[in-house]
DNA sequence: CTGAAAGCGCTAACAT
DNA sequence: ATGTTAGCGCTTTCAG
């Protein structure tokens, strides 16, 4: 079989124990003896076993964290694999490996979360009223919610302040003239089931609407080329018509694009765009487009060390919003231009 | 502390190893007994603890596999999405959960292929010459590879015939009356790092243009619009002209699409275009496009179920080519329509 | 059909 | 500074 501890004591001609220590250094063991265990560790290439280590020790560490993802299809899968890359990377920065489970598996986090499996959950894509908060509460583990849920109950959480994100994109428009602005969202679905970043991006744009006067049209599109287009169609035929629109549906952002050059509007003379939507995306497009960032490689990271923070030792709840920022791509000026 | 399986058996007045027979059914039961430990279950909450479930056991099993994934920046990532999706999806199929490693990690197999923290690997986007794969094959984990290395080892491999699709593409055009066809591919440090599928897509092309007479030529190309612009011009300006495209390049494909409409070339009047990507992804452009198809799903469930048998009993290395399939989407016509 | 008991590989008191 | 030993929670002989 594989070497264990015990082997290497028996080459290093000391007991398990003084072996154990010599590796965990939890105390002080001669240099002489420290030396040997080393080299009979790397003669015989012994690796700890991971579930042995967590059973026996005090504070059983699976050095693992569970990650809840949505990998259901029709998700906006860029800024899935950007939040997924970031957690990822940032785990292994704590040394710690991540199970990915999917993102309905209740069932998957009871079981993972018990004996060791997992040390903490991230969980992403959290709904206002999610059934999942509840459950990853009543487990007790640490936990970092993506997402702001209704009632967190003691789990942490941590989100892009998506209402100020929309405050964002209605001012800077306001700010350059625009009177009339058109969203293009995701779709119905989201916003009916409470999905909260889509709940609260509409309530910042439409805060910002009447704060700067400005009168707001938002519709729901899929990702479709067609979904985008009657979208933009929906939007720009509504009296008064829009100078200028906020796209929020990162799949629909290149059809919403093609659809205005289709309809010969131009961007950003005859319409003003923003997205919200991950930097790398909006750089990407035909045209660069302005844009309120969802910075999700930074948002992730900041995940994976607040779980951490909260594995090492009890911590209150904390909701942390990270702020917004636009950057100007040059797809926006004033409506009259 | 957590609820025992001693817990249990006191609850059910029966002794730890009925109980553990009860559970796992490796033994006869009076149904009484095993109806009682059952209730003592569910009345106490028990889970089983799986480090000590794994330690004790004669054929120690983790009930996880582990995940190298590409997370870094850059690669396509919808394929990878689907693909992932797939993986853990038959995984839960299975039992079994993923641990999720990132790509260039190979301490991390090292660590994890030891001490049951995972019973076998699934690794993502091989390369002809991987340094992975022999670290993997050292290792003597199961292990499926998705990608066709030059020297897999002991090691079983699945992935898309990439040769036989870039025969089908050409094939199709040629058959359609085609004598020039352009190739828009991945980047050339793609095959010049010699990515498998990018390389063996590039041979399938050129045997296919040598046994129907049709000239390839073949331009590299990153994902960004400028990128993909600058090389169907190339491949366009070229002469003879080429009267259709392949494309296959993910990312880059709306760009080409665009680009071939800002020139004023129709689609498929003016020009064809094959593009050699999964059904979603060919289907969501601007315009439909005919595509030889990548079925990650596929793919992804087959790669789950060859490493769940290579688990479960020794099995002879084998490599698994899944023939591609090529879905008109109305997006090629003759070349003189 | 059921119990008692010996470990799996490791850590952490408790001894020197 | 090092050794001895008792478990962690579970499976699986070995004995009834």
């Amino acid at each position: 079989m594989a070497v264990t501890i015990a082997d290497v004591a028996r080459a290093a001609g000391v007991s398990v124990s003084t072996a154990s220590y010599a590796l965990s250094g939890k105390r002080r063991i001669s240099e002489a003896t420290r030396l040997r265990v080393e080299a009979a560790v790397a003669e015989l290439g012994y690796r700890p076993h991971a579930g042995a280590r967590a059973l026996a020790s005090a504070t059983p560490r699976a050095r693992t964290v569970a990650l809840m993802a949505p990998l259901r299809a029709g998700t906006d899968t860029a800024v899935v694999m950007q939040f997924v890359t970031a957690i990822v990377l940032r785990a292994r920065h704590h040394g710690l490996d991540v199970l990915l489970l999917t993102q309905d598996d209740v069932d998957g986090v009871e079981r993972v979360a018990h004996g060791s499996v997992v040390d903490g959950v991230v969980v992403m894509d959290v709904a206002t009223h999610d059934p999942r908060v509840a459950a990853l509460d009543a487990l007790g583990r640490p936990a970092v919610l993506l997402g702001l849920p209704a009632a967190p109950g003691r789990l942490s959480c941590v989100d892009l302040d998506f209402e100020a994100a929309g405050r964002l994109a209605v001012e800077h428009l306001a700010a350059l003239g625009h009177r009339h602005v058109g969203v293009v969202a995701h779709a119905d679905e989201f916003r009916d089931r409470g999905t909260s970043f889509a709940v609260r991006l509409a309530r910042g744009v439409a805060d910002a609407g009447r704060a700067t006067g400005t009168s707001v049209r938002l519709v729901g599109s899929d990702g479709t080329a067609a979904g985008a287009a009657a979208a933009v169609d929906d939007v720009l035929a509504h009296a008064p018509a829009p100078t200028a629109l906020v796209v929020h549906n990162e799949p629909a952002l290149p059809h919403v694009l093609a659809r205005l050059a289709a309809l010969g509007r131009r961007v950003p003379e005859d319409v003003s765009v923003v997205a919200v939507c991950p930097a790398d995306v909006a750089a990407r497009q035909s045209t660069p487009v302005t844009a309120v960032e969802i910075p999700a490689e930074h948002i992730g990271t900041l995940a994976v060390d607040m779980l951490v923070e909260r594995i090492a030792e009890e911590r209150p709840t904390e909701t942390r919003l990270v702020a917004p920022s636009l950057v100007d791509r040059g797809s926006t000026s004033g409506p009259l231009t």
